[in-house]
DNA sequence: ATATGGCCCTGGTTGC
DNA sequence: TGCAACCAGGGCCATA
């Protein structure tokens, strides 16, 4: 399931692939899941667009386009300037946005018109340059929506990014909730961006148990926690994140974090400082994976 | 306001 | 071996 280092990993490679592109045509399935607005609606609106940059905010990723025609071909000297202009703070600057999300089974790849469409694809954005952006979702929890920045604000995460978060406001988020803090770093809107797999590792690495309550956490622990949430996830995202199941980034590559994990998915298995097996409970509908020895 | 639980989906796994 | 029941799980919504 796609988290914040594998939809990290997943934006910067589509961006690297498509950034100045043009969508020539676009085309929808019929499915009404996965889509935010009618699919010949959003369909139609993408098309023209060119796509200046696309970047992640928490689980999403987000391209952000400049409606109209576009200027003379992906490659031209004032698309790449334009891209580069738009590739700092003034990202915003599109005229409107295309959020995906990629739910748990959700796929972004860059490729060819010609090559094999897979099952459940939703989506196929054919460019200019003769690639095609697809997305791809079996269980179709994923979402694509259109935003009109003329009409709507700009989309923004609900929580804080937990790469940036500094201390303070770190401890702040948890201030008096009653709830596990396994939980807690689940909740989007506190913390954008972590899931199962980054909230198990992180509490093994901060050598806290799951289902102590977040409003109870020492800054002290607080503390540990944070900087270990950071740190694996920038382990992760320099590893191209964690493939369990189908996660594959924009090329189909799978990432390599998964031989890191110490305790997602290894139950039973021996935890890698003290041999203890590792135990798996349900939390907040969770599987939840710890060692009860080193995560008191 | 905060917390909990059911629901959506399909593919893989389990069990008979 | 084959088929059906079961289950995972992110986010959203209703409910407590």
């Amino acid at each position: 399931m796609p988290e914040l280092p594998e939809v990290e990993t997943i934006a910067r490679g589509v961006h690297d692939r498509v950034r100045g592109d043009s969508i020539v045509e676009a085309w929808f399935g019929s499915h009404r899941e996965p889509f935010k607005m009618p699919p010949a609606q959003q369909a139609k609106a993408l098309q023209g667009c060119t796509i200046v940059a696309v970047h992640r905010t928490g689980k999403h990723i987000v391209c952000e386009l400049e409606s109209g025609k576009p200027l003379s071909g992906s490659n031209s000297p004032v698309n790449r300037r334009e891209a580069k202009r738009l590739d700092g703070k003034s990202r915003l600057d599109g005229q409107s946005q295309w959020i995906v999300h990629l739910g748990m089974t959700g796929r972004l790849l860059v490729t060819t018109p010609d090559a094999p469409v897979a099952a459940h694809t939703h989506a196929r954005l054919l460019l200019a340059s003769g690639k095609e952006l697809r997305f791809v979702d079996p269980r179709r929890f994923g979402r694509l929506e259109f935003r009109d920045l003329a009409r709507v604000d700009a989309f923004t995460a609900p929580g804080a990014d937990p790469l940036v978060i500094e201390t303070a406001e770190f401890a702040q988020l948890f201030r008096g909730r009653k709830l596990a803090i396994k939980a807690a770093l689940l909740n989007q809107t506190l913390l954008a961006g972590v899931g199962n797999i980054y909230a198990d590792e992180s509490l093994f690495r901060a050598a806290l148990r799951p289902t102590k309550i977040a409003g109870k956490l020492t800054k002290t622990e607080l503390e540990r926690l944070r900087l270990a949430l950071r740190q694996v996830l920038e382990h992760a995202i320099q590893l191209g994140g964690s493939s369990v199941s189908d996660y594959v980034d924009a090329d189909g590559i799978r990432g390599f974090f998964q031989l890191e994990h110490c305790v997602y998915l290894r139950t039973g298995q021996p935890c890698p400082t003290c041999q203890t097996p590792i135990r798996r409970i349900l939390l907040a509908g969770r599987g939840t994976h710890y060692c009860s020895k080193c995560q008191q």
